[in-house]
DNA sequence: TCAAAAGTGTTTGTCCTACACCCATGC
DNA sequence: GCATGGGTGTAGGACAAACACTTTTGA
């Protein structure tokens, strides 16, 4: 392994998660006191990120990203976007960062998503995270703000067409909390009965006898998606029309 | 200007056009002959593309190695995927090949596709330049058969959400050339008068008084597509279904 | 007047939409 | 036995699919 670090090439990952019947982000504090009034102080949040060593790969990058804040392996990651622009960072408090960690000034960043299943417990999270609600970030860094829309704007167009959804689900999931994943983050309301149907007519969503434990009401039946099944029938079977 | 190159980051261009009923997409020769018997004789092709210079942005580096093979401005482009692997380079051929230039053994790739409407002339073409048909393609260097393979599905996933057809056609088009690009692009058969009919019930598409000319058979109707009328209708307003 | 491609309507079936009530369980 | 969400069917409308002939022009 060569461990030391491209110098103009990071990897920053979106981090998703439902929750709270909500789209959430996973962020990193970033913290700079200089202690001296004429210096901005910083105090506000960015995409956790990290340079890419001389011997991993562009998704390696974002494994390791993942596993140093959670302790935790993460498989699925979508690559989406890559910010390169000479001008990215323009702010006062970005700059003021750049230099007090030796960094360049003009670092490539490689975008990816990474998706948290809804019922995951991340137990060993580092302390300086937080998730966020997508819809209430706090002040951003760098073009992160962009970078985030950017990733929500190719989730949105992917959970049509892709089996996205099923990474946000459990592994066994009931039809309902299938129907709330794709209203929360697509943001619409579907309809229970028409999605009941078009769900029941994929081949790939397969019932399980298996229902829900420890509810205080009618136990749903649980389905699993199968990804051999999908990955041999035609391309065209979406999941939703929307 | 800083015309100094950032010499681990590169922008590669996938060139596409649709001619003589089949997408085709413009590379380049690469030819190095070591008169050395124990060395590998590189005659194979690549995409055409650029280093990312210290002054410039991505977006702007596409524009460069377009212009800098054609002589022409080219406005849409569009990023699909960034290679930067550290095991990019396999080949003997491109091992070879890298060391003569003096370059980097891993560089990143941003990769980009450029559309060109298949009227257009492009008089002041480099000689080293070659248009080949998508299906048919010679023996490519690097991971550029990758690349292109994935500039055609990007192409073909975005053909049917977004405006993206209209590149490739004439600014004046009549419906059957239209259809005859989804055809091409998608590889698939479309029904011509169902497909007018979808057409016209789109505000977006703008037939025009004027007629093709110079044709000996019944001149055609024209059609332009507009940019802001189709950027002020529902996003789900879709060209076709497939 | 002929060749070549442009252009046009109708029917059939499928799929999306809208909508309200009974069911099964744990407490 | 009651509160809570789980689960079910039908009718109407919109849109996609299938299909063949007439029209217009230049040569």
């Amino acid at each position: 392994m060569d461990f030391r670090k491209i110098d103009n090439l990071s990897v920053d990952c979106v981090v998703l998660r439902l929750e709270d019947n909500a789209l959430n982000v996973l962020l990193r504090k970033r913290t700079l006191n200089l202690y001296n009034e004429n210096l901005p102080e910083i105090d506000d949040w960015v995409l956790p990120g990290h340079y890419v060593l001389k011997s991993n790969n562009l998704g390696e990058t974002a494994n390791r990203v993942f596993k140093e804040l959670t302790g935790e392996d993460h498989l699925n990651k979508n690559q989406f976007r890559t910010y390169g622009n000479a001008a990215r960072i323009k702010s006062d408090r970005d700059l003021l960062w750049v230099r007090s960690r030796g960094a360049k000034v003009r670092t490539i960043t490689v975008a990816y998503y990474l998706i948290v299943a809804s019922n995951k417990d991340l137990l060993d999270m580092d302390d300086s995270l937080k998730w966020f609600k997508l819809k209430s970030l706090p002040q951003l860094g760098f073009d992160h703000q962009q970078i985030i829309n950017d990733a929500y704007e190719d989730v949105k167009s992917k959970i049509i067409t892709d089996p996205l959804i099923f990474d946000f689900v459990a592994i066994k999931f009931t039809l309902n909390e299938l129907q709330m994943a794709f209203e929360t983050i697509l943001d619409v309301e579907l309809d229970n009965r028409n999605f009941r149907k078009k769900v029941s007519s994929k081949s790939y969503i397969v019932p399980l006898e298996e229902k829900q434990k420890g509810v205080s009401k009618k136990p749903s039946r649980l389905y699993m998606f199968s990804k051999d099944v999908y990955s041999h029938v035609v391309e065209t079977d979406y999941i939703i029309n929307k």
